[in-house]
RNA sequence: GGAGAGGUUCCCGAGCGGUCAAAGGGAGCAGACUGUAAAUCUGCCGGUGCAGCCUUCGGAGGUUCGAAUCCUCCCCUCUCCA
């Protein structure tokens, strides 16, 4: 175990905050002294099971932790799930059933332990004491935050402003967390930003049940392929981890220097040292950053496929991109021709290209489609039966045959 | 419970009887440039073989030659008062 000031340096890194570090450093130590290790909480919502790499921030930092010796606890919040959040402000999220809390369970755990030491991980369920509690235990929790405390949380406050909609129930879901923070007694909860004031209720909650208040270590939010807006599936601006190799690599590769930077920072095992050595040189010229750029997309690759994987998802890469060529695999579908020839965005439309004849006519009208590898121009024209290779704008590739 | 404001195309937001498939911005898509970078520039951005027609402006009716725009009822949100 290495002493509880390396520690700190280790946990820092990425952290946006750490509140408070004075009081973690002491847990750290007094952890050291007595081989005992600290309780490391973090809360994962049941409804997203597919984890992208904004997920696998906190999942790294748990795992740092736990290489550092201490115990983490994985804690899915299946009750709150169950109940459904509406915090999407427009559209309520519909409720879980247990089945499909347990379902998602299941796939959480195939990809986290991808990061995550299996034998070191403790999962559990708010479930498991939360749906135990009565209207009267429900309402003494309550009893112990205000609503102008409430008010405080910038997501709230915002809303509030902003004249939109905020329900009675969302009031509790930072109670319940910090209640869970409480059954668990962490001595540590790891958490993003937009996590903060719910993490802070979790102390306060703590304090009142008499614990010593949990530390908190909040790592940013992983701006998503746009550089700018918080990764997220429903912004459609994510890497998922259990998207194949080519994707994962191809989507690092689209990034910005500046966000692979903090991707570096943030997602990549080497270290801080070595990480400082790169920035510097990439500053230098000495290092490309695409070059840079490249190993970062390796390293992802591999840690969730593998080093094969990862260099047949370079080749590619380079095959398609740069000497502009086929990738491997091209899909295809078999298309039903009406008469003898057909009219080309109509192929497009129906072998499913385009989601409109209309689109299809502007993309060959701005010379975003080939046949063939030829540019294909004129927006009245047709095929003969055939086989065709179709490429619409950079990425998508698709064989049509006739039948 | 009372008074007021509002719900517009993926998002924000203008429009307030015909000139509205609906300004502007964002997102997205395509092209140029490149390192498939980013930034920038250009174009596109409801459907339909398309100077036409169809569907859209919270929902249902109505007025009118004609409605996103006016009226009625309903649903939803916000603000102030209780």
């Amino acid at each position: 175990m290495l002493q509880h000031e390396e520690q700190l340096e280790i946990i820092k890194r990425g952290a946006v905050e750490i509140i408070i570090e004075d009081e973690l450093l002491r847990k750290l130590k007094k952890s050291f002294k007595e081989k005992e290790p600290l309780k490391i909480k973090a809360g994962f919502d049941p409804t997203a099971p597919d984890i992208h790499l904004g997920h696998t921030v906190l999942l790294e930092k748990m795992r740092q932790f736990q290489e550092l010796g201490h115990e983490v606890t994985f804690l899915i919040g299946d009750f709150t799930g169950m109940i459904g959040d509406p915090s999407g402000i427009s559209e309520t999220r519909k409720p879980l059933t247990k089945e499909e809390v347990l379902e998602n369970a299941e796939t959480y755990k195939e990809q986290i332990f991808k990061i995550l030491a299996p034998e070191r991980t403790r999962i559990v369920f708010n479930s498991e004491w939360m749906s135990d509690m009565t209207a009267g235990d429900m309402i003494r929790l309550a009893s112990r935050y205000t609503v102008a405390r409430m008010l405080e949380r910038d997501d709230f406050r915002e809303r509030w402003v902003n004249q939109n909609p905020i329900s009675i129930h969302e009031f509790l879901y930072p109670l319940i967390q910090g209640y869970d923070s409480v059954v668990l007694k962490a001595d540590v909860e790891l958490g993003g930003t937009d996590q903060k004031f719910n993490l802070i209720v979790g102390r306060e909650l703590q304090r009142e049940y008499g614990q010593e208040p949990q530390s908190l270590v909040i790592m940013p939010l992983l701006e998503g392929l746009d550089g700018v807006k918080k990764m997220s599936k429903s912004l459609g601006n994510y890497i998922g981890i259990a998207e194949p190799p080519k994707e994962i690599f191809g989507k690092i590769m689209s990034i910005s220097d500046e966000l692979m930077l903090r991707y570096y920072e943030l997602l990549s095992r080497i270290s801080t040292e070595e990480l400082n050595l790169l920035k510097e040189e990439i500053e230098k010229g000495k290092i490309h950053p695409k070059k840079a750029k490249e190993d970062l997309a390796l390293e992802i690759v591999e840690r969730y496929w593998s080093k094969n994987e990862s260099l047949k998802a370079k080749k590619e890469f380079e095959r398609i991109f740069r000497e502009k060529g086929l990738p491997d695999e091209i899909p295809s579908v078999e298309l039903r021709w009406e008469e003898d020839e057909m009219w080309v965005p109509k192929v497009m439309k129906l072998s499913g290209l385009t989601t409109s004849t209309s689109e299809a006519v502007r993309l060959i009208k701005q010379g975003g489609v080939l046949i063939d590898d030829k540019k294909y121009t004129d927006p009245d024209g047709k095929l003969e039966k055939g086989s065709y290779l179709f490429k619409v704008g950079k990425r998508r590739f698709l064989r049509v045959n006739s039948k």
